[in-house]
DNA sequence: TCGAATCGTTAAACCGGTTTAATGACCTTA
DNA sequence: TAAGGTCATTAAACCGGTTTAACGATTCGA
């Protein structure tokens, strides 16, 4: 590849000059410009950027982290979001760098990144990402909430608590008094919070949620959120005796439809299926179409990107972000008269 | 941030030594090595990427560029491939630089990319990035075919035309004569290599594919897949007196068969329905299950990362890789018998 | 005991750009 | 005509790492 010495040795100038045509950040008389750029279009110039970035301290990439596990690939609701990042972010002329490795803790391995600022996603408890973030003062925000929560941090997350409060208030306002909730992985945050409004909702009506109520998915027993669906309702129906199912996503619901009708069970007339879900087209085509939550993942995303990018450029403060998700009624609930 | 200089002053050692601290690349004594690296801790200093890989003409990125319309977010199809890329990478090391805008032609905003290879979706007819990728010297890998093809260029690709041939092939087999295609954009060269297949196997049975059985999705007139499955069956089913539809994907085919019970058509029984689809839970777990074809576009991701990867190593030629796609049977076609 | 080999360390050049301070040519103005 | 002001251009320093060649100290073999 040809750099900018030679264009600028063909050309019969100094490398500032060249560099000058190229960012236009100077005046540079016509003649020379455009001899110049005749040269470096003969030899095939194009200016490095890793060099650029370098000294000009900036790169217009924006870090994404996606920590997943080893074997497994990205849910429906993490690619969405994904995608929301990319389009704000190219709509403001960054790029994203992706990442979905597992991050080490040998800082030896840990570069300071090519990066102007980091999304993170998939925050644990105690996420010793933050800290390092913070230290080597790079903007981040989060995308889920911190834990132990810190008003000094940038995030936008959904209101969980509140949704599951609103969809457990939803089910027992039409009579259901026995409710199975297929819950997300137990080592999430979200899971927590979710688990936290529904006991709430079901506090109010002066009952309580059974233990054996909750199920949290996991890798090791289920392939995916369908199966989790298809086989929890298959081995409990019977068993626990209950007149509607939260599923954690469309995906799992979409598993327990499965199961309804390998059992013989009507929805919504014997069974009402409700989803967290976020992906509406698909809830709306579904057989019957499904009631669930909207989370807006891509939502989510763009306004991740966007309060990176205003924090990137200094003049915004750290801020919490919340996206309203709500409710969507469609036909995959009854009302339940009581027995 | 502390810079490679701060930590050599401070640990009392040269710039040289330090970076050999780090990298490993040379003997450096026990004493001296933790001196530094205590140093190096003390100041929160971590190696700069940037810096880094300008030394060492590498980056251990892949650039991926998927060129989507401006208002348009990715299709599961992009999505999963995506995913398939990430997870190869992942797996050997790489990370990845994500890129969804319209390349520019003005060759003064295209710069030479921190990235060591190029992962190209979406290629058009005469792709003009084709050129410039390969006069730059940057290795890539083509996900799609070249128009016009050229052997010295490495692609992945899916058996399009065959797996048309295939579906056609199953359908008329089943007794079908008056088939609807639900082709995917016309600009596409995948729909071009579909519309062959299936013309092919139709002249093959004596028959031919009539043009107004053929429709192409645009974004003009539906907002998604399922509504261009949808709308279109809507207007057309009284109209075309087909027996089958062979929708772009299982997306569109979720359309299809909501129309279907809006019209009080029974599928299989009065009409079938199969997808050239690449989501094989949702298929499986549809009512009825999606008989369809499987697209692999994970493993066309991984395929292409791998190709690269290699690539990049310079010890592979340039290939063409197929990537079987098969025809998946479940329950949504049936058997017709002639009229 | 001397010369060679091994070892850890360093100074300086290098990667390919940007930017600052200085330079010289040209044009005004007093 | 000399002093002052524009203007395009340049040489050199800089960004933060890696690498090469040289070097002094120690160990080895004869």
């Amino acid at each position: 590849m040809a750099t900018i010495d030679d264009v600028a040795r063909q050309a019969g100038v100094s490398k500032g000059t060249v560099s000058s045509v190229f960012s236009k950040k100077r005046p540079i008389s016509r003649q020379v410009s455009e001899r110049v750029l005749n040269v470096a279009k003969e030899l095939g110039y194009y200016p490095n950027h890793l060099a650029r970035s370098l000294a000009i301290k900036k790169t217009m990439i924006v870090g994404l982290r996606v920590p997943l596990p080893s074997d497994g690939c990205m849910s429906a609701f993490e690619s969405q979001l994904i995608n929301g990042v990319i389009m704000e972010c190219s709509k403001q002329g960054y790029r994203v760098l992706l990442d979905t490795l597992p991050e080490q803790d040998d800082p030896r391995l840990f570069s300071q990144d090519p990066v102007d600022g980091v999304i993170l996603l998939n925050p644990r408890k105690n996420d010793p990402r933050i800290g390092r973030y913070g230290q080597m003062g790079i903007p981040f925000v989060l995308v889920g909430r911190p834990d132990p929560f810190d008003e000094s941090i940038s995030c936008v997350d959904n209101n969980n608590t509140d949704v599951s409060y609103q969809v457990g208030d939803y089910l027992l306002r039409n009579g259901h008094r026995s409710v199975l909730f297929l819950n997300s992985a137990s080592d999430m945050t979200v899971s927590y919070d979710r688990k936290l409004g529904l006991s709430e909702v079901f506090r109010h009506y002066g009952l309580s949620l059974r233990e054996e109520h909750v199920m949290y998915f996991t890798r090791k027993l289920f392939a995916n959120g369908t199966d989790y669906g298809y086989i929890s309702v298959m081995n409990s129906y019977r068993k626990l005796n209950y007149t509607a199912v939260i599923a954690d996503t469309d995906r799992v619901a979409l598993g327990v439809l499965r199961a309804a009708r390998d059992l013989g069970v009507e929805v919504p007339e014997e069974l009402s299926v409700i989803a967290l879900s976020n992906d509406a087209i698909l809830a709306q085509n579904m057989n019957p179409r499904l009631t669930s939550v909207e989370l807006s993942a891509d939502l989510l995303g763009a306004e991740a990107a966007n309060m990176l990018i205003e924090k990137m450029s200094g003049m915004s403060d750290n801020r919490q972000v919340i996206i309203d998700a709500k409710l969507v009624v469609r036909e995959s609930c009854s009302f339940r008269s009581n027995p």
